[in-house]
DNA sequence: ACAACATTCTATTATTCAATAGAATAATAA
DNA sequence: TTATTATTCTATTGAATAATAGAATGTTGT
């Protein structure tokens, strides 16, 4: 099309974002940055047609933000990069700061998210170096499997009423899941705390963790 | 059209990638990462039409990416806060790395590139510290008087051949400019080496520097 | 008030994109 | 081999986007 090099660039960075630009695309990359997951799996999580999200994949693959490996009759996807979840939140910190519109949708369904205090990435390495917390993993046991924060615990939210007695009583609890607008640890929390505990939510999910390069343990439930 | 709140969130998202998603607008946010410019300047630098350049920018403040000032007949506008700056920065690198499109582009055009041997932002602060550097703005003057790195001299790709008297003699010279595509610094540092001076450039340029939060000295050219 | 200018708005057209359905591949199971 | 399942590819339709030209708005200078 045109042979000026810089306008070659800024045309292919383009294309990245165009991949961004689309609200389905960004929740199967929501879905990617939990675990890698098969054609099949996404469209069950999705409400997209099979086919429609196999192409919305094929886009992503294009612009450079998902790998695909074949295995037998599957074929799983996963972020090409952690910097893709890092570009996600990037998005959403212009989308938060200035536009209203996010201010009404969060403040409308996640009322409680500053009630909550929401802790950071930083504030809780710094606990756990000290010690005194107790972090619990509400996300389900499969995603807990594939990666998560270092001596977390996993309670869904479900089990969490009938499992009360698992946590170590007299320590704040730190609860997560899958992102900053995932509502299952604010649930966590609201439970919690009604039962007495102390708790608090981190302000993102386990994605932002891993992608911050932070430590993270993979493996089955810890319980 | 939905109200599944987190899928309003991911369009509201979706809206801020789309903006981000053609090369003439990544071309504009390129341009306003410098300095504030008005419509007519805008028209100028690009190579679009005046209604053209006014639309894109008119998308890209919906977006929430840009802000506007209106000042007697014109109308500025300037990016709505440095975390766009990084954004992009973030797109930049996605594609670095997952497109070989980017490679051969880059290759191509900026070939000497790693021969140039680019010093990053932290390695330039560091030798800042230690007071032993040149550090040398290649830009127009109006983009270097709206802000620049602290102490650095301001000298055009054009002028450099007969000023090079002013610049001190024994101590490694580092050239940025606009960005890490931003061809002056490369062949500043090229004509710099050719005249027996120990140069390198910065991988990136001013408006990364600023959006890392790092100190920024404004004012007309310093010599 | 009028003319000149910078900008935005509106209408039109060509292009690109999203979704759907159905055909084509490719791997496994019988 | 045939059947089954997971996935991709192709074609089609309607919707959204980009570029252009020209009208409308608003500000400044005379």
């Amino acid at each position: 099309m045109t042979d000026d090099p810089k306008r070659r660039l800024f045309n292919t960075f383009a294309t990245v974002a165009k991949a961004l630009g689309n609200g389905h695309r960004l929740e199967l990359l929501e879905l990617l940055a939990q675990d890698e997951r098969s054609v099949e799996a996404l469209t069950r999580l999705s409400r997209l047609t099979f086919g429609n999200v196999s192409q919305h994949l094929q886009q992503l693959r294009r612009a450079g933000l998902v790998d695909a490996r074949k295995d037998g009759k599957h074929v799983f996807y996963r972020l090409a990069d952690d910097e893709v979840v890092k570009l996600i939140a990037s998005l959403r910190r212009i989308a938060e700061r200035n536009l209203a519109e996010v201010d009404r949708v969060v403040s409308g369904y996640f009322r409680e998210r500053d009630s909550l205090e929401a802790l950071s990435r930083e504030e809780l390495v710094a606990r756990m170096q000290d010690g005194l917390v107790t972090i619990l993993d509400v996300r389900p046991p499969e995603e807990f499997a594939a990666g998560h924060v270092p001596g977390a615990l996993n309670i869904t939210v479900k089990e969490l009423g009938e499992r009360l007695g698992d946590i170590p009583a007299g320590q704040e609890v730190i609860a997560y899941c899958r992102g900053p607008y995932c509502v299952l640890s604010f649930e966590a929390v609201a439970l919690l705390r009604k039962r007495g505990f102390e708790a608090r939510r981190l302000d993102d999910g386990y994605p932002e963790w891993k992608a911050a390069g932070l430590p993270v343990e993979a493996g089955p439930a810890s319980d």
